[in-house]
DNA sequence: TCTGTTAATGATATGTTATAACATTATTTC
DNA sequence: GAAATAATGTTATAACATATCATTAACAGA
């Protein structure tokens, strides 16, 4: 079994506990995004479904699978580059503190971090004091990659 | 003489001492931004103009002015909104150091704040721990103000 | 098993942000 | 005033995203 094919496995009986179906176009979108080290766009999602599945998803569809895929936690949307990636903790059992993001502006790589809590939580004051809060603790940061350097 | 009248003269005077030019336009779309408290995308400064002046600008115009008035460090583009705002400290005298803003995701309004240089030291070795730097030393943080709420 | 309901997906149109390529007009410089 | 440069206009199109209404699939209860 693959680890792409565990994946989705876990992916299954997680939205069955949750009692939500991860039909196979559904399953179709999340492989694309297992399978790529990269983000990828809906519109790039398409065209893997298309190429890998021989399936004609229309972008509407995409876009609502993407957000049903978010609502089970298993993908992760990023503002930043708007573009999609898989969770890097599906497969896990035990819980995950909120990730982080970093995403290589040039390629798209994109690396799950955790930022330690004492950095997060000085931030959080700064940004307090301006009268605003975080809208999510899922930090964003536009940055390159070792590949792709400065 | 108005606080805007203020800062585009400054402005004016910040271009001609770095041989470029704050054309007519170019102070039009840098008052939209000016009297705006929050954000702007380029459309929304073409309706300003249009509005306000009874200028008519493609929007490639806008973009081309926007680009300029980024290269003159009179405006900043926000990555995440996708918006633009006046720099806050055009009519500054001395020396800034790079700002970092909060963005309202409800109303888009922006505070441009200074993160201290501890807090963005610890952030920029974490992010190099794996692999990666920042982009720019411009960060932005999706947020909500204080009249937005959660 | 039929049937009514809900969930999932499809189709069409359009909105928003942004850039490429080429044309024209305005301004400066000699 | 002609040549060079800077600024702006025009047209087309790319990439990401959502609204609306229609259709199909799955499921639960009679």
């Amino acid at each position: 079994m693959t680890s792409t094919a565990k994946v989705i496995k876990h992916a299954k009986q997680h939205c069955a506990a949750r009692g939500s179906k991860l039909t196979e176009k559904r399953s179709q979108v999340l492989k694309g995004l297992l399978e790529s080290k990269k983000a990828l766009s809906a519109y790039e999602l398409i065209d893997y479904c298309r190429e890998k599945f021989d399936q004609q998803l229309p972008s509407m569809s995409v876009y609502r699978i993407l957000e049903f895929l978010e609502s089970e936690n298993l993908v992760h949307r990023l503002e930043l580059a708007k573009k999609y990636v898989a969770c890097s903790h599906i497969a896990c059992d035990h819980t995950h503190e909120t990730p982080q993001f970093l995403i290589c502006n040039s390629c798209n790589t994109v690396e799950e971090i955790s930022i330690s809590n004492s950095i997060i939580h000085s931030l959080r004051s700064t940004i307090s004091k301006a009268g605003f809060h975080l809208a999510s603790p899922q930090l964003e940061f536009e940055c390159y990659c070792e590949a792709c350097g400065a």
